[in-house]
DNA sequence: TTGAAAGCGCTAACAG
DNA sequence: CTGTTAGCGCTTTCAA
């Protein structure tokens, strides 16, 4: 039908459109961007036309004169760590439902290559969600000052944050650890860099101290499923009974290490991961551990930097009150889960 | 030091340079595009002010008057899928490392998804690398000629295409079978939508043929671990021994439902799986599988396609010969990774 | 409500 | 080798 005089080897501009309706380009750029502010019929003509021609808006053009480019650049410091892939889904899922573009960056764990790729991006996106940031505190704010931002499990003051609760994860798994009659129990450290790391030890030690549990700290490990061994190796020397962990990439190491050492689990030492990542259902034995709305903070990170760029679809995107704009920080709720790597303390019995 | 003037809250462009430096604005542009083109001095000198001034070329405008956006879109159709996220990894580190940047893009196993964003994304990308396509060969071919694109695990005539050698997989998968006593194997299929799902069932057949194997097939099965549950209990249903599953996430959750029902493997059944995904080793038993290069797939797909855009660095991007672009279709072969899913045939027992 | 005109930051002829 | 001149496709004053 319409294929004969459409299929031109040059893309379709709103001058096209302009020519086919018998308008100027820039009446067409209001009907397609501000339809209000145009007569309702020359408006729809030109949609019409628009749709007929196959009209597709370039961004970078659009980008080039508004500034703004409808893209978000999602900024992971590993994108190897299944953790973000959860991020990135909701990211992902958010982002396209609200029509916009989403830049995947690995920052590789380097601060430098955080920093470069924050100031390459602020003329391709209008936004960025920051993950798992190596940058300070000072350093994020001050570009959050020039550029629209949301942190991810970082809570630098003034700049608007999504945390995951594995405070309150903490708090409940140790309770589920003293009801199996633990009473001591050994936090095995990610990376000291990590903002997270130092806040779930702070919450594990206040916790503990309510509860009168004793608590202990190895590390740091890197945040992967080999760092597990070691840190598996590390447990068992230090006598522990019950170890959490700070995710559940070591947690799932420790398990494989503890079995190859024929030290049961839980029988012998109960293991609490963090995070419930991809795996930790099925791995052997599954895991107990903090389930995070991973994907959910995605999600709302999205939710929050779009409402701050004024750029809400409204109908579809609830915020959480009646209020404007979703609170600067929000955290979102983990719960413990529990599954076979947790049980009773092995009684009056302690390696030497 | 150089704060104090460089804190500007506009963005340094190449017009602030050449009144630094004055010089053109084009002059600007040369040095800092074809640095050739340009009088050493001068372009040392530019050079200089540019890094002074902490000039960030405008990727946009460079879009709009070059056409080159220095960009690629990747489309994954499901992007929960670990199987993408080693090729995402892939396609990232060879990015970045050529400086360029990646759009990721999740078409939710929509081929109206898939469409629409092709369309939408010529002007925002250079190229695209395509994954697990639902479009046919000749709608991919189409799309083909307007837009440099590479695909991934399909092989539409005269696109190219990186391919991951499943069925060589398949091959030793079966000879493994057979060393083990088997003399039966069932596939577990996968999505009937799925190309590689119809590559590995022929090549199954083939093998089998050529070995003196029985082969039967059940399915279609949706690629998640929980479509394992019902494949593992048709497997049962239907006598299997033996099985190889469409790929990893199946056979995962195979594994977990086999469990619940007292089916030993591998003493009663035998397991395999396919990718190597994250979590293939950790889960229980640790699954023998056909180990895909596929964070390498990734890469050599980033690498045809910037081969293709005229952008190879050179110096690191090794082609796979002195050839001058890669070939057209490159086949990455698998080899199986025997783990504890597998193991002798049953002897002499089978369930009614 | 619409059109004309200017220009976003950059590149690409074309002269000089 | 370098400067001048046009735009890329779109948005956005400013008039009409």
């Amino acid at each position: 039908m319409s294929s004969a005089d459409t299929d031109a080897t040059r893309r379709v501009t709103i001058r096209d459109i302009a020519d086919a309706t018998g308008v100027a380009p820039s009446t067409v750029s209001r009907a397609l961007s501000l339809p209000d502010r145009v007569n309702r019929a020359t408006q729809q003509r030109i949609q019409d036309a628009a749709r007929e021609l196959g009209y597709v808006p370039n961004q970078q053009a659009r980008a080039l004169t508004s500034g703004r480019t409808r893209a978000v650049a999602v900024l992971v410091s590993d994108i190897t760590n299944p953790f973000y892939f959860d991020v990135i889904r909701g990211t992902q899922h958010q982002l396209s439902a609200a029509g916009w573009t989403q830049l995947l960056v690995d920052t590789e764990e380097s601060a430098d290559a955080e920093t470069a790729a924050l100031g390459a991006i602020a003329t391709k996106a209008d936004g960025v969600v920051l993950t798992a940031s190596r940058l300070s505190d000072a350093q994020i704010a001050r570009f959050a000052e020039r550029t629209p931002l949301v942190v991810v499990n970082r809570r630098p003051p003034g700049v608007p944050s999504v945390l995951i609760d594995t405070p309150g994860g903490v708090e409940q798994a140790v309770q589920h650890l003293v009801s199996l009659g633990h009473r001591d129990v050994l936090y095995v450290a990610g990376p000291d860099s990590s903002w997270s790391n130092e806040r779930r030890w702070r919450a594990l030690v206040r916790v503990a101290k309510r509860l009168g549990v004793r608590v202990a700290r190895i590390g740091p490990h890197a945040p992967f499923v080999d760092s597990g061994a070691a840190a598996a190796d590390a447990a068992v020397h230090a006598g522990a009974t019950a170890c959490i962990a700070f995710n559940d990439l070591i947690a799932i190491g420790m398990l494989a290490r503890l079995r190859e050492r024929g030290v049961r689990v839980p029988e012998d030492m109960s293991v609490v991961g963090c995070d419930d990542i991809f795996g930790a259902d099925f791995c052997n034995p599954p895991l107990t551990t903090m389930t995070s709305p991973i994907e959910r903070a995605g999600r709302v990170a999205i939710r929050m930097l779009l409402g701050r760029l004024g750029a809400l679809p409204g109908d579809e995107l609830p915020t959480d009150g009646p209020g404007d704009h979703p609170a600067e920080a929000v955290a979102l709720p983990t719960h413990l889960t529990v599954r076979e790597s947790t049980g009773p303390a092995p009684t009056a019995r302690r390696p030497s």
